[in-house]
DNA sequence: TGTACATCAGTGAACGCGCGTTCACTGATGTAC
DNA sequence: TGTACATCAGTGAACGCGCGTTCACTGATGTAC
């Protein structure tokens, strides 16, 4: 049956979210569509409406999460690098992973994916990078920017391997090293 | 038809071999056990005399994948840090999943993975941190530990990073910041 | 060393299931008069 | 503003396919004599 516009597009965004969340969680081949659908209350036929492939559904799905980090950017900004450091390093970020950080959750999946999703994943690095390299204490843009190109290496890596370990303890001290580098000489 | 206890345990290793390769280049979900078997010069059918699941085998590919890593260890001692880091984050290094560094081609799966998966992954991560540490300038060994956590994150960030952005020059620079961050005050 | 036989690595068909995708259909929406 | 009808968002069955796993069977290997 026919809904509205605004619905059908309400619909739409539903789609988006829980593809973005669910994407994260158990990455891009641990999501199928008809469980997608579901998850935003419609039967499996409708998705070729809003989507011309999966694979299109996963560029925008990243696009979607990735946008989530503009507003952790903006916190950044706010509360200052040092505290905003440790919230993305922290126990928390750690557990949440269908809400948090996409570069860390779907790296793998944009390692893998076609040219559209890593694109897309390309300006999400190119978007946290740019907001790093304003903390950042060099001299000079240049300067700056190499180092946020560092640290937003280090802060993913530190993130994902955290994540991958099986001993807690292990994953703290690799985050707290992480946080101790991405703060060195940034007073 | 049985062949030799020789012949069977080196097919055993094939499977290895072949699942160690192909869970890097395309996750764990984006292999299936035929084509594995396939790779092995197997049927399907013969796959569970070697292993009790798909599960099991994950977690003894990965181990398998991370001890590469132990013979690029070495490489990293006879050649020197500086040397062995421009190798890690190379071009080359960043098109060859397949026999590449298993920490960063697994971690995905591994943080979506089993109990047996994590600790296989920890046990690779713990080696790779200990190389590096024996390298690293610090005063103490705590203090060395520390930043061959660090590195170790920024490294597998960096390279998981670059391979997953669609512009080339994006994924040089940000290698080339990770080089320079990793051996910035080691000499 | 040679024969008789139990073992068991590997085969290939089959299990139920979910995958991505297609399509004829439904019926409320939005439009034209 | 009210009626007649075309549009089209969503439905749900079906497509062929590959998934992980099981199992009866085959026949060379390895062993016992």
């Amino acid at each position: 049956m026919k809904v509205t516009r605004a619905q059908a597009e309400q619909n739409r965004e539903r789609i988006l979210d829980s593809a973005a969340q669910l994407f994260r969680e158990r990455g891009v081949d641990g999501v199928g569509l008809n469980e997608l659908m579901q998850a935003a209350g419609l039967t499996r036929g409708g998705f070729y409406g809003h989507f011309e492939s999966k694979e299109d559904l996963v560029a925008q799905a990243a696009r979607r999460a990735l946008a989530g980090n503009v507003a952790q950017r903006r916190r950044m900004a706010d509360k200052g690098l040092a505290s905003w450091v440790r919230t993305y390093l922290s126990d928390a970020h750690c557990l949440r992973v269908g809400d948090g950080c996409g570069l860390t959750a779907l790296a793998a999946d944009a390692a893998r994916g076609g040219e559209a999703m890593q694109a897309v994943f390309g300006e999400g690095v190119e978007n946290f990078v740019t907001a790093l390299q304003a903390l950042m204490p060099g001299t000079t843009d240049a300067e700056r920017r190499t180092q946020a190109l560092a640290r937003v290496a280090t802060l993913v890596g530190a993130l994902l391997l955290a994540r991958a370990v099986a001993d807690e303890g292990q994953s703290r001290k690799l985050r707290e090293a992480a946080i101790d580098a991405v703060l060195a000489g940034t007073g």
